[in-house]
RNA sequence: GCCCCCGUAGCUCAGUGGAUAGAGCGUCGGCCUCCGGAGCCGAAAGCCGCAGUUCGAGCCUGCGCGGGGGCGCCA
């Protein structure tokens, strides 16, 4: 937002050095650290070691600041006319090997509180980048129920897509089921044979009932110790059972694959369900079991390349062998196969396959793929195999890999049914909102109350989940997922609405010519640097791929909010020039922080 | 055997080459006659080890120690 200050300065600093033979490095800007006042400054340690490389004999850190010095004095003397003051600047000072440059506060407020009232929910967005990116997220295998896991998964994959689309670039939301395998068939058979017409009606009910169905199939399909004769005999024979089913869906069996298409039907009304929760809008839906016939011409085209070994004719499997096609020496990507020796298709196939359907259909430029770090190796091997195919895309495939959510009792296992759902822990979280809602807003009706629980409750969920950096594992605690005190959702939530409880007592918001020429407090200060750099965090989040930087954002925002609410009067203030400022200054807060909640996908609700 | 991730305060985590390493929880102590106390203000407490690169290392490199994950017919 300062970038013409910025230029300004650095022009005279290049100036300078120019004239003097200093040769200068890289400027970098950051803002002033520990000042309680509002700048930015840069170093010149780099240039003078630069100096040293170049035989003088100094000390660096001595020599930076007389650096320092020497520029400020140029900045600041009017008398060499072509290094002026700079306006804007109120204050410059050189210490310790660093340039300050204090801004003058009236004129800055002035233009933060303009563009952040004049954009409104768009305060922040970047000028669009003419470059596409795919982020792929939300998923889970039909045929199960919706876990904490998953939640994880699809809440950072959605509030990476808001990033990238708020930052300026083209954003398509793409979803993955693994709507085919041993596991949904095993369900399948059993549903088939045991639980036939007995599905509950309600769509969670439903959906968490599959899972139920799954585990009790996995137990009788298990081997165990001890068993009699009679036992073994019956278990194989489900299994033949089981994988005669799996036969007859592959040769498009009607009756089987009506069965698949029904229930696979319930699981994904139960994923929809969960996604309208957390406002999830999907718009490209790959099914697993689409991409499998394009994935065996695939594997003929690489093996026709020469990408691909075809081991058929000695009975094996078709293998690329990645290391040695790229010329690497050392063991990295290894070899992995591409196709079974029974002549299916494996999850690299199909991934190769849905790569190309996003590069060749939907011009993909970059293609981002939210999926759990321990299929690291695979993604890997996926992207080497995209480049040695010829696909420029391949270098801006990106594998967000993101730790596993365990529980304190250990490894989550839908086999074992030990998991925790998504829908239990959001009914718990509306719960405990409400527990507390009548005695902290006892004026809200029955449905408002509710709709803000909802808010609250997701909010508190959703940020425990993105406030942890994503290659960390998270151990679920239902206690501090929810937890409403501190740096949680629920405390960015209340800052929003103590910000709009203060505009709703106000008479006017007749603001709009407001100056802010009076002495600012240092939470004013502090407040207006914060709102000033959210464009900038937009960016760096976007471009890092990190929707952590964009939670830490918003709780540094809402933590001086919170601050300057304690320590500055604002309908209080006597006089009126001052009071409609600070009016536009709690405007503009609760704006920016409302648009921070946005892209952390929670409400910003107006009254909690 | 090889590859990836992690090691920062009692606990859970930020901080990816610059000034004085920050939060939350927990502990201890203050603040509701004052715009909403889901809050604010304060205190105690910390970079796994050894080398190296650099003017400067929690951050980069190497080695070691400790923890987790992965490695050709699962997804």
């Amino acid at each position: 937002m300062f970038e013409k200050e910025q230029q300004t300065i650095e022009a005279k600093v290049r100036a300078y050095c120019a004239q003097n033979d200093i040769p200068l490095a890289e400027l970098k800007w950051q803002p002033i650290p520990f000042s309680g006042e509002w700048g930015i400054s840069t170093s010149f340690f780099a240039t003078a070691a630069l100096e040293t490389r170049a035989g003088k004999k100094i000390q660096v850190p001595k020599r930076a600041q007389e650096i320092a010095e020497q520029i400020k004095g140029a900045v600041l003397s009017v008398s060499k006319d072509q290094i002026g003051s700079v306006d804007g600047i109120s204050r410059i000072e050189a210490v310790k090997g660093y340039l300050n440059l204090y801004f003058s506060t009236f004129e800055y407020a002035r233009r933060v509180m303009d563009e952040v009232l004049a954009s409104g929910p768009d305060f922040g967005r970047g000028a669009p980048k003419n470059e596409r990116v795919m982020v792929e997220y939300a998923q889970p295998n039909t045929h199960h129920s919706f876990h904490i896991g998953h939640a994880r998964n699809t809440i950072l994959g959605e509030v990476l897509a808001r990033l990238v689309e708020f930052a300026g670039f083209d954003t398509i939301r793409a979803s993955y089921p693994g709507d085919i395998g041993l596991g949904v068939i095993t369900v399948l058979w059993a549903y088939d044979k045991f639980y036939k017409g007995q599905e509950p009606a309600g769509i969670h009910e439903r959906g968490q009932w599959l899972l139920k169905i799954y585990v009790e199939a996995t137990a009788l399909l298990e081997k165990k110790e001890n068993e009699t004769p009679q036992e073994t005999a019956q278990r194989e024979a489900y299994d033949a059972e089981r994988h005669e089913m799996y036969r007859k869906w592959d040769a498009g069996d009607k009756y089987v694959r009506d069965l698949w298409l029904k229930t696979r039907e319930w699981s994904l009304a139960e994923l929809r369900d969960i996604l309208r929760i957390l406002d999830v809008k999907i718009d490209v839906w790959f099914f697993e079991s689409e991409v499998d016939e394009p994935a065996k011409e695939i594997v003929e085209e690489l093996v026709k390349k020469g990408i691909a070994d075809d081991e058929r004719q000695q009975g094996g499997a078709v293998i690329v062998k990645i290391d040695e096609k790229l010329g690497l020496t050392k063991e990295k990507y290894r070899t992995n196969i591409i196709l079974r020796s029974d002549g299916t298709t494996l999850y690299l196939t199909k991934d190769l396959a849905l790569a190309k359907q996003k590069f060749e259909q939907y011009h993909v430029d970059r293609s981002i793929y939210v999926v759990d770090v321990r299929q690291s190796m695979h993604l890997q091997q996926a992207f080497a195999i995209l480049k040695l195919w010829g696909f420029p895309q391949a270098e801006k495939c990106y594998h967000l890999g993101y730790g596993f959510v365990s529980l304190p009792e250990g490894a989550m296992s839908a086999r074992r049914g030990r998991v925790v759902l998504f829908k239990d822990v959001m009914d718990e979280a509306i719960r405990r909102v409400l527990a507390v809602e009548s005695e902290k807003a006892p004026e809200l009706s029955e449905a408002e109350r509710k709709k803000v629980a909802e808010q609250i409750g997701l909010g508190a969920l959703v940020y425990s989940m993105l406030s942890v950096d994503n290659n960390r594992d998270i151990v679920f605690d239902i206690n501090e997922a929810l937890s409403f005190d501190g740096r949680t959702g629920p405390y960015i939530q209340n800052a929003h609405v103590r910000a709009n409880s203060i505009l709703k007592k106000a008479k006017t918001l007749n603001f709009e010519h407001s100056t802010f020429d009076y002495e600012l407090t240092s939470h004013e200060i502090q407040l207006i640097e914060l709102l000033s750099r959210f464009p900038l965090t937009v960016q760096q989040a976007a471009n890092e791929y990190r929707p952590l930087v964009m939670a830490a954002y918003a709780y540094d925002l809402a933590n001086t909010f919170h601050s300057f609410y304690h320590a500055v009067p604002v309908m209080q203030t006597e006089n009126e020039e001052i009071r409609l400022a600070r009016l536009r200054l709690v405007a503009a807060a609760k704006q920016t922080i409302a648009n921070a909640l946005r892209l952390l996908d929670i409400q910003a609700p107006e009254v909690m």
